[in-house]
DNA sequence: ACGCAGATCCACT
DNA sequence: GTGGATCTGCGTG
């Protein structure tokens, strides 16, 4: 039933799928209509050994449950006003996940827009912004396998990023400078939509893909 | 109660 | 490009 789903989030490290959900398409079945667009920017989250992870040490309740459960379920948190989309992975019980932090939006764009005051590359370059721009405000879909969400993602088809850039995850305090170093953020790079890239780093013939 | 977070915005250099 | 203010829900005390 849901196998397909499960086993692209389980049975590799946590690393390796948020690379290949790079250049996939992720939807969002919003009240005002259909909003998505391909994954540019990913990071992995690896359970209780890592500093910078919700489920650090071990950590589990109500909030971040979503973590602990089947591989393809939904971790969504607020911050700030913001929500933020996690995709769990690994099996039950074992709370990696894979933060989904920018996408390049390519479907219901004027619906995007009118979610959001900011349009151009601002329209969905970071997580908080990107679930703005779809129009997610609650946490309904928290808990949910991926399959029986508004929530979309094409595990058959990709587009092909022409480079993956890995880099320190952003806005980790962590204190271990293993952790708060280490590359588990991943990105296409050059494209103009991933969060705090710099200008000059923009591929606008191509947008970084193949 | 209180402090702060897996960020964003805006008002300045 | 950078720094400071700020938004609310959780976790700890």
């Amino acid at each position: 039933m849901h196998s397909k789903l499960v086993s692209f989030f389980q049975n590799r490290s946590t690393a390796e799928i948020a690379r290949d959900l790079l250049g996939r398409v992720l939807t969002y079945d919003s009240p005002n209509g259909l909003v998505g667009g391909l994954i540019v920017e990913t990071e992995a989250y690896l359970g209780p050994t890592d500093r910078a992870a919700h489920s650090y040490g071990g950590h589990r309740s109500p909030a971040n449950e979503g973590l602990y459960c089947v591989g393809g379920s939904l971790y969504i948190y607020s911050r700030r006003q913001y929500y933020f989309l996690d995709i769990s992975t690994q099996e039950k019980d074992n709370p990696e996940g894979i933060l989904i932090r920018a996408i390049q939006p390519t479907i219901g764009q004027e619906i995007m827009l009118a979610n959001r005051i900011k349009g151009g590359f601002e329209l969905t370059n970071g997580p908080g912004k990107f679930m703005q721009a779809f129009g997610v405000v609650d946490k309904s879909a928290d808990l949910l396998l991926l399959t029986d969400s508004p929530f979309t993602v094409n595990l058959d088809h990709k587009k092909t990023p022409n480079t993956i850039a890995a880099s320190p995850r952003i806005g980790i305090n962590a204190s271990d400078a293993t952790w708060a170093n280490a590359p588990l953020r991943f990105y296409v790079s050059g494209n103009p939509f991933v969060s705090r890239l710099r200008k000059r780093d923009y591929d606008l013939a191509n947008f970084g893909w193949r």
